[in-house]
DNA sequence: AAAATTGATATCCTAAAAGATATCTAATGG
DNA sequence: CCATTAGATATCTTTTAGGATATCAATTTT
């Protein structure tokens, strides 16, 4: 397996938890199983495309097929939040607890 | 499948047609055999990643995953040669046998 | 015209991803 | 202390990619 292999799927986790969702929730979001979730992020399995793909639309990421020599350029570009505050934070962990089936009763 | 998948397949080929390589002469750099090049590139299979990166390897080209929100940024990077001339040619492309244009005449 | 290349397909078999479930442990919280 | 949540694993079945080969039609080359 190439490097790029080992790449993705720390981003892929990263991501994730920057936006504060749970394996489980991603799986909710995705139809993909947390079970499965779990393997891909620690490369425990070798993902096919159009679920590295489905799974990457569900962090706001995109997958690009990137010449070698603007490597360096794009990485610029990303490197800088990379992942970083991603579009919306869409879940900002909450500090007293409310997911979406607790009410909040401190406001 | 996303549309992720739609313009991936497309920019192999592109990449291996630039490059100047057939399918069997991509299927000997690779190992992956030219049936399957074939299928990949016409979006008949949904390979696996490592395939993905394999071929991409073999092509100076690299898998990323990008913000949302960069992907116009770095679109504009590597548009200008999207899959250009990359590094080197691999193939010096003979002069005298001509297999792209025949534009000699003017050097 | 005959020979060689190129890309697309087809079949057979095998390995592994995918999908569904169920646990198990550790950490969190009421 | 018990309940919930999170992540990692395991098992079972189904589906499909992957590997090996062969062939065919359309080009291209000689």
């Amino acid at each position: 397996m190439a490097y790029a292999a080992e790449t993705i799927a720390p981003r892929l986790k990263k991501a994730r938890e920057q936006k504060g969702l749970s394996q489980r929730a991603l799986s909710a979001k995705t139809g993909i199983p947390q079970a499965k979730i779990s393997k891909i992020e620690n490369g425990v399995i070798d993902l096919r495309l159009s679920t590295l793909i489905e799974l990457a639309r569900n962090l706001d990421l995109d997958l690009m097929l990137v010449p070698r020599k603007s490597v360096p350029a794009v990485q610029a570009i990303i490197g800088s939040d990379a992942g970083g505050g991603s579009s919306q934070p869409d879940q900002i962990k909450p500090a007293y607890s409310l997911d979406d089936d607790e009410e909040r009763d401190d406001v």
